[in-house]
DNA sequence: GGAGTATATTATAATATCATAATTCTTGGA
DNA sequence: TCCAAGAATTATGATATTATAATATACTCC
């Protein structure tokens, strides 16, 4: 393997392995599984994984700061979607390999 | 959505994101990518992944405990190889989706 | 049996993550 | 303006992960 080839491949893991991460927990993955064909709000959210709506806040935040939701606010409503089409297509790929 | 389903998807949830785990850190991601074709030892994967030995044998019987890898002895060296299809087909979505 | 190579084990300190609780901020409506 | 609902923030302790160093084991060859 060529040096170069070895570097993109370093550099292509490092961000991979990092999207890998924010759905390495079963909340997270949860999370983003119920939002594939539709946005919801934290509420929602909160029903759905049966977990507080402090946990939830901080995991919709940091999944939001690492690029994989993006959100609109309506009144006092904050509707989360997915942001990332690779994302989605993962998502897609995880459920025809292991459902 | 029913309560069934529900149950279901955590339960697939937990199992899933266990997985995704073990791909979420730059070098086991690494290991597992040059593992796709073909064994490897040792010592050729820590050449590869630029880690000490030490480490390296502590990532592939942490992944070998999880069930990604499998080993075989031949003499003093010990390979290792991607011991799980669904992994293979994981990896190999990875790579179509982000590269 | 001794030297050298390949791999595994153990220990430890630094860091990151997780769950939980308490509090605060924001917004819309009475 | 005051209240209630929805969401975000902050703090904390428990646990897990990571990197690193030092040591141990297993095997081959001489």
């Amino acid at each position: 393997m060529k040096a170069s080839d070895l570097k993109k491949m370093t550099e292509r893991c490092d961000e991979v392995s990092g999207i890998l991460k924010a759905l390495s927990h079963p909340v997270r993955l949860k999370i983003l599984c119920a939002l594939i064909d539709q946005e919801k709000t934290v509420n929602e959210l909160v029903d759905f994984a049966g977990i507080s709506q402090s946990a939830m806040s901080q995991f919709l935040i940091r999944l939001k700061s690492e690029g994989v939701l993006s959100s609109r606010k309506e009144g006092t409503f904050v509707y989360y979607t997915l942001s990332d089409s690779k994302l989605k297509r993962l998502i897609e790929s995880l459920r025809e390999i292991f459902c």
